[in-house]
DNA sequence: TGTCCACAGGAAATACGGGGGT
DNA sequence: ACCCCCGTATTTCCTGTGGACA
């Protein structure tokens, strides 16, 4: 046989198993907004989230009347469709507006990185192009007056969808009584606030001289069903992938998977990617066993992912709690967990915290779930808290791994 | 019943690093 | 180039505490 003929051949057959025709599909971040708009629509038009895009229209109809709707809290877990959703429709009411007449522009701020409340300004004023990206050493009054004299000429409906607001972290009340009192008494526009967030309690403490003026309608989001997940899905694959190489029950089953654990899209269309990917790694067609090890892989990664962009100090004090040699008749304590840091830091050259700030570190380390952390007293042989690691050994394995590698040190020349 | 361990965790003080004004 | 101001991170200082042990 010509050696061409079998280059081709070989060539032929591997674009035959080829898996994902358009991978940009499996990522939202790589979609274009419109795209993003587009996959939507074909969403919607299924009849998904159906409820929800009445009630947001609903709600804010009266702005075709030129009434004023009040502002608007949207409550849902990650990944079910809240900040795609309201974009969707605001974009929508937008070219409504046009059409009729009505002035009309939003702006989306987006927190969905936890920052405090001169960051989210910030971020909020450079929106509005109204000052550039500061670091520190200017006042919030600043900011708070270069944004105001910015839409101070704008007399249309305002609508600030501020996406994630409990991801405020100092200071939440002064960031709220900046939008809710101040804001709307200095500029002409009418201003719609919309807010969303993931707890469903995030309006407990603040202020309520400031909670007493946010009239508020709600809506929430409740995560995907099963059958939502299916819809969504399948219009994923019929984008992204060869449906030849997609086994029959795959995208039920991921589905049955996701809506039972997390009722995320997002993480849903993950872990779709993931079997694809590793489907197509290893030349065979989706199968129900490769979802499964797509499932573990992606949990596993999981952690590693989340320590590699965090700080240093807090790498530097759960590598130190992982290494504590655990003994079964002890358990670790803050005390130990603290010399093992100090004695780390010493080794990389990194500043060691005192314990007072070590402390505030586990009880970080114990929120991301990385460690169990619980106050316990023993009499007289003081109270403190016990630190215990529940995480599978590769995965300790990796997250040690990943730290080190952080730290410049080879993770292979230990002995 | 009181003591005392080994910290927890709140509050205030201080350090830091950066930007504006001059 | 200098100083001052700001927000944030960390330290310093402190009071509080559950329960075993004497």
């Amino acid at each position: 046989m010509q050696v061409e003929t079998k280059i081709e051949e070989q060539i032929q057959t591997l674009l035959n198993n080829t898996i994902i025709l358009n991978r940009r599909y499996l990522d939202d971040e790589q979609l274009q907004r419109v795209e993003q708009f587009k996959v939507l629509k074909e969403i919607f038009d299924v009849d998904v989230r159906d409820k929800e895009i009445r009630e947001l229209s609903s709600h804010f109809a009266p702005m075709f009347r030129q009434d004023h709707p009040v502002h608007l809290s949207v409550y849902g877990k990650t990944g079910t469709g809240k900040t795609v959703t309201v974009l969707y429709l605001l974009n929508l009411f937008h070219s409504l507006c046009l059409k009729k007449g009505v002035e009309m522009k939003y702006i989306h701020l987006d927190l969905s990185t936890p920052k405090p409340c001169f960051r989210a300004l910030n971020d909020l004023a450079c929106l509005l192009d109204a000052a550039k990206r500061y670091k520190k050493g200017i006042s919030l009054d600043e900011l708070m007056g270069r944004i105001e004299d910015r839409i101070k000429s704008y007399t249309g409906y305002f609508v600030l969808f501020v996406d994630e607001v409990d991801h405020v972290r100092t200071d939440l009340d002064s960031f709220l009584k900046f939008l809710v009192k101040r804001l709307p008494q200095t500029i002409p526009s009418r201003l719609i606030l919309v807010f969303s967030s993931n707890r469903l309690n995030w309006q407990e403490n603040i202020d309520p001289r400031i909670k007493s003026f946010l009239k508020m309608n709600e809506l929430f989001f409740a995560p995907y069903n099963a059958l939502d997940l299916q819809k969504i899905l399948a219009l994923r694959i019929e984008k992204a992938l060869n449906p030849k190489m997609v086994e029959s029950g795959v995208l039920e089953k991921i589905a049955a998977v996701s809506s039972r654990n997390h009722g995320d899209a997002r993480k849903a269309v993950e872990l779709l990617s993931k079997s694809a990917q590793m489907a197509e790694k290893e030349g065979v067609p989706i199968t129900l066993d490769l979802v499964d090890r797509a499932y573990d892989e992606i949990e596993r990664d999981k952690y590693a992912a989340m320590i590699k962009s965090s700080p240093k100090q807090l790498q530097a004090a759960l590598y130190s709690i992982l290494s504590v040699p655990p003994s079964s008749h002890k358990p670790m304590q803050t005390g130990d967990a603290y010399n093992a840091y100090s004695a780390f830091c010493g080794k990389v050259g990194l500043r060691a915290l005192t314990q007072r700030a070590f402390s505030d570190i586990v009880s970080e380390l114990d929120m991301y779930g990385f460690i169990q952390a619980r106050i316990l007293s023993h009499g007289r042989y003081g109270r403190t808290k016990e630190i215990a690691v529940k995480l599978p050994p590769e995965v300790v394995l990796k997250i040690k791994h990943v730290v080190l590698l952080e730290f410049d040190l080879n993770p292979l020349a230990r002995f």
